[in-house]
DNA sequence: GATAATTTGTGCGTATGTATG
DNA sequence: ACATACATACGCACAAATTAT
């Protein structure tokens, strides 16, 4: 792995006179780097070791300030692998209409959806009582993943209540898009009526899906979708990377 | 650890005809277990061995339909510790007039607050930009844990401009109340203009506050508060416990 | 602080039945 | 009939995280 050098260190930078804790010295000084595009988004940071001899204070005092920056999302620490400036996350409002393809198209520059895989099964009961149907009536799953920028990023599983939706597999495969797929079925609009949200570490196939470690969180959303009656016309759990999706909501 | 012993198993729960894959045998019937409450919320689970030998398969048949469990948000996984059925989350709606203390006043038997402590600090970029003052400019931080029915479940920072909210503090000490101690320095009301949403692992720090293992991400809400003038009156980053609290967006 | 025991996580190899062409 | 691919299930070994001694 390449790695880019740091400018080298302005005399003065770290100053031991206690005015200042030496770890906000250095977490003021690992800031400016980053903002001011020293090391770019995605780009991998220098190891503790070496920040620590630049600096010439202790590999805890590093760490001390690489806490700080972490906490407020700036970089991004792998266990046993390395640090990383956080890529620049894209913002999805939660809103009744927005879709999550919509933001994406909106916000990035690409915006792909590929069909992962598609099964007639029985309803567990979260979904079954979402989808006000009985338990264990049969409804079709639709296993998608979305992508941004070319990088994977969303993994979504939607359940669709049959039979009033048979088919749908084939119009979304077809289309690519739901609204699309729910229009030919006779449903000309449909609108979010609540989402979840919980985050949770991502399974081992949710993390090679979404390329990215296992101790990396994924957010985690469990919406319904309603026609313009208010029944049920879709339930939806999607599995969020959180390297590239942050969740807005705007009142 | 006690640990609950499950039920003896049925016979002929575990059908070896093919007619049905064992994990989704076994992941059945350990779904039966938790609703029917045979281990409750928040309990220890056998452990991987222990099951494989209760039903009579591989450890790794059990880990698939625990893995199954896992996905939908039944159990949680600690590494190295253990599998544990997940506590009933507190669902916090994210709306412009809710409080997070006030949510769960609602919906749990208790709700605590307690300063973690208090400091007037240079506002960060992050902080600035969103409270519209001058980088560097000093505000008033004061830094809290939220408990619910007895467990701390929120870390919150809260930071106010100064010197408007000069011993806003004290108040907060005093009365235990955010929207208290803004009436007393003349704001009567107060509304929350947008909230974004994170999710990562805890710092160690937190993780001992939280009272959590350092495995099980929280989220992060960085929410602003304006006034009815639409000024800036608080920036709040919050690092709330998936363990207890669900966040959930109603339109 | 070091060590060991417990428990979950990961990887590779093997065998078998099922669906597909 | 045969080859191929895939999911299921088991066996073994070791890595990593946590807890107790």
């Amino acid at each position: 792995m390449t790695r880019k050098a740091l400018p080298p260190l302005a005399p003065g930078t770290v100053d031991r006179s206690r005015a200042l804790p030496l770890w906000r010295q250095v977490q003021t000084e690992l800031e400016r780097d980053i903002v001011a595009g020293a090391i770019s988004a995605g780009e991998r940071f220098p190891t503790e070791a070496e920040l620590s001899e630049r600096f010439s204070v202790h590999r805890h005092t590093v760490r001390r300030a690489i806490e700080s920056l972490r906490e407020r999302n700036l970089i991004r620490v792998e266990h046993g692998h390395g640090i990383f400036v956080r890529e620049r996350t894209v913002p999805h409002a939660l809103t009744a209409e927005g879709r999550l393809s919509t933001t994406i198209r909106q916000l990035s520059q690409n915006n792909d959806r590929k069909i992962l895989g598609t099964d007639k099964v029985q309803a567990d009961p979260a979904v079954s009582r979402a989808l006000q149907i009985r338990s264990r009536t049969l409804v079709r799953r639709v296993d998608m993943l979305g992508g941004i920028n070319g990088a994977p990023a969303t993994v979504s599983s939607m359940y669709f209540p049959l039979p009033r939706f048979i088919g749908i597999e084939r119009h979304i495969e077809e289309s690519g898009s739901i609204t699309g797929s729910f229009a030919k079925l006779g449903v000309e609009k449909y609108q979010r009526k609540e989402t979840r949200v919980s985050a949770r570490l991502p399974t081992k196939a949710e993390a090679d899906l979404l390329d990215q470690p296992r101790t990396l969180p994924v957010m985690t959303i469990w919406s319904l979708d309603i026609d313009s009656d208010g029944k049920p016309v879709a339930y939806s759990q999607s599995c969020i990377s959180t390297r590239w999706i942050e969740l807005v909501v705007r009142f």
